[in-house]
DNA sequence: CCGAGATGATTTTTT
DNA sequence: ATCATCTCGG
């Protein structure tokens, strides 16, 4: 199809620099040259992506050898929607869809996906089971435990710093030594240790046949520095596509330049104003280095103009990141020139900053704002609670997004480990957890059972364990579930339901509230008919948890409505036009678990400046005056008066309008202060003498 | 050997 | 508040 074709099928809404970006290298005689696109918030960076991708495809790439990264599955889906979208425009309805680019998803599925594919030729069994972090830590801790590393008098680091050591080392690709003096000092006498430790862990993974998810990019990138596979992998793409590259890490990167050395039909998108995961390796290299990295250098677009926001907000916005002493891109523009200034509210503390919310979210409504349109976003998971206790006083549903998931619910834990341990039964950590749910069966008996269990494939071994008595009971029926589940005897999803009726009546032994959780596994159950197979089932689950909580009342139905709230991380890459974020104080914004080192200090400056840019018409900073810290044990719990945070500095109040809220009200007169008095403390105890 | 209760240490953010 | 480890009674 000719250029002016593929314009004719994007009538709409591209401005000069996004058509530069989207017709990138198409018709060049030379072919597609690497392209760098740094998109700063809101500049319409999806649709950029979306045009291009259809343009690809109607100019006759082949969208089964088009790949798109992108950073969670979310987006993937979102892209792929829109890309079908605008090639209904000129294809067929079905076409359009048969159209779409089918090698899309996170740098982990996309691994897992072709690990699964070449695993004969890399020694690995394509059975592999995918450890999530929970199921990582508890490996690392039997790990621990095996080199003898908690019987010293000295104490040893928890199972959760070893997996963030080893996590960084492997992401960041650098060395032991100078990741723990640079990141975790506090463990550097254990260096030597860990190392042994480390050794210990992949051993064990190994033999188990589990990746946990640092694995699934280091096999990527390791199968991809084998010459041979690599060109044969990257032979089946034409085109490779990386969305939030500041977000990338040095293992993505690698993947990335194995997959196309040349740069040839590499497109990255990104913006190092919103790098905000450097907690997970990443590093703003990658798209600083981008450009150079290559030869002749790839071609840079900026995309600065914002179509999200109102002007008063983008100029808040700005002006907290101009105060970066680094910064390289651009200052964001609109033409929305409409709109009041953010707010930035001051009230007492955190209850009222939760009255507050939901006083000002009702009035939006009343106003005519969904509450689907108006989000609340926090710096970590925890600063939610008083919220949520209050809108769930004044019945205002809501939606979590970000910390606890569905599947970290013990009991959803539970199931599929028994799945994943049918699946394969040399998951240690997943059978060693589902034998421990049999009464009478502690950390002993379980760990024999899964020693019997590894020994073959159908759990023929194990069903012929002999047992103490007390541990024989449930045993019988668990063993020939095992059976049944590792035969296939019921198909997909129906042998899911029957662990689950295995499974139910044993939860009930161990846990209080068990109608609910029988309500998730119910949950689990139909979620499970939406996948093909249980292997698919297991891993894309593992690499993509459902977000919603599961509350009492369950998820929201779809065309419900109910107001969002989020962690700032989450909100990566949304919009909302009410956007109100809490705890504007330093020592939650920045963290006072962040000011270790100016890197840190401005990754938290970024933040704020990613959680300001999500918002179209109206933004609100709170900034509670107290706020509580529980947990030091010396001084127990107690109120520390906060500041506001740094980035808002006094010459940039000007941006803001500023109040407090509750507005000062006089005081009730005590009226009924003077007159006769009665003891009635006196009477309440004299009822009990 | 299992499971319950006590004590002591503790670092958000996510694939 | 939560987790990991230790002690003690079946």
């Amino acid at each position: 199809m000719s250029l002016a074709l593929i314009r004719a099928a994007q009538p709409v809404e591209l401005n000069p620099e996004q058509r530069l970006a989207v017709e990138h290298g198409l018709g060049a005689a030379e072919g597609f040259s690497p392209l760098l696109v740094i998109a700063g918030a809101g500049s319409g960076k999806t649709a950029m992506l979306a045009h291009r991708v259809a343009a690809l495809i109607l100019g006759g790439a082949d969208p089964k050898r088009i790949m798109l990264a992108t950073f969670s599955r979310r987006a993937a889906a979102e892209l792929v929607r829109r890309v079908e979208r605008l090639l209904a425009r000129r294809l067929p309805a079905e076409a359009a869809a048969a159209a779409a680019p089918d090698y899309s998803g996170t740098f982990h599925a996309i691994g897992a996906r072709l690990l699964r594919e070449y695993a004969p030729r890399v020694g690995l069994d394509p059975q592999f089971t995918i450890h999530d972090r929970e199921d990582s830590a508890d490996l690392m801790n039997w790990a621990r435990h095996e080199a003898g590393l908690t019987e010293t008098k000295e104490r040893f680091p928890t199972k959760a710093t070893c997996l963030a050591v080893y996590s960084r080392v492997v992401n960041a690709q650098a060395d032991l030594g100078k990741t723990i003096g640079r990141w975790f000092p506090w463990v550097a006498a254990h260096e030597e240790a860990l190392r042994a430790l480390f050794a210990a862990y992949v051993e064990a993974k190994q033999r188990q046949n589990v990746l946990d998810y640092d694995d699934l990019l280091l096999w990527f990138a390791q199968m991809l520095a084998e010459p041979d596979i690599a060109a044969e992998i990257a032979g089946r793409f034409d085109h490779l596509l990386v969305d939030e590259y500041q977000d990338t890490n040095a293992l993505q990167a690698e993947i990335v330049l194995a997959l196309r050395p040349r740069g040839r039909g590499l497109t990255v998108v990104g913006d190092d104003a919103q790098s905000i995961y450097s907690f997970r390796a990443a590093t703003v290299r990658n798209i600083l280095d981008f450009p150079g990295a290559f030869e002749p250098p790839a071609r840079v677009v900026t995309l600065d103009r914002n179509y999200r926001s109102t002007e008063p907000i983008l100029a808040a916005a700005n002006a907290v990141i101009a105060l970066a002493p680094e910064r390289f891109a651009k200052d964001l523009w609109s033409d929305r020139r409409e709109g009041a200034a953010p707010a930035l509210v001051v009230v007492p503390d955190e209850a009222d900053q939760a009255r507050f919310v939901a006083t000002a979210v009702l009035q939006n409504r009343e106003a005519g704002a969904a509450l689907k349109s108006q989000a609340v976003l926090f710096r970590a998971s925890h600063h939610s609670a008083p919220l949520e206790l209050e809108l769930t006083r004044r019945n205002i549903p809501f939606v979590k997004f970000g910390g606890l998931k569905f599947l970290d619910a013990a009991h959803v834990k539970d199931a599929l480990a028994l799945m994943r341990f049918a699946e394969n039964p040399r998951d240690r950590v997943a059978g060693f957890r589902v034998a421990q749910l049999l009464p009478g069966v502690g950390p002993k008996i379980a760990g024999a059972i899964v020693a019997a269990a590894a020994e073959d494939d159908g759990f023929a071994a194990m069903s012929a364990l002999e047992l103490p008595a007390r541990a024989r009971a449930g045993f019988d029926a668990f063993a020939r579930l095992l059976r049944r589940l590792a035969a296939r005897a019921a198909p997909w999803p129906g042998e899911l339901a029957d662990a689950v009726a295995w499974l139910a009546p044993v939860l009930e032994t161990r846990y209080d509230d068990c109608a609910a959780r029988i309500g998730d596994l119910e949950a689990l159950e139909r979620i499970a008919g939406s996948f093909a197979s249980r292997d698919r089932f297991l891993s894309e689950l593992t690499l993509d948890p459902p977000d919603a909580t599961s509350d009492e009342a369950g998820p929201p139905l779809r065309d419900e409505d109910y107001l969002i709230l989020s962690t700032i991380h989450s909100a990566k890459g949304q919009e909302w036009r009410s956007v109100f974020v809490l705890n504007c104080v330093d020592g939650c914004i920045p963290s006072d678990l962040a000011t270790g080192s100016s890197e840190e200090i401005e990754e938290e400056r970024r933040l704020l400046y990613v959680a300001m840019t999500r918002a179209r018409d109206d933004l609100t900073l709170i900034v509670p005056q107290r706020f509580y810290v529980h947990g030091q044990p010396k001084m127990g719990d107690r109120s520390v008066f906060a500041g506001r945070t740094r980035f808002i500095p006094p010459p940039l109040l000007k941006h803001f309008l500023r109040r407090t809220w509750p507005e000062a009200a006089p005081s009730p007169p005590r009226l009924a202060a003077d007159g006769p008095r009665v003891d009635l403390a006196a009477r309440m105890r004299s009822m009990w003498r």
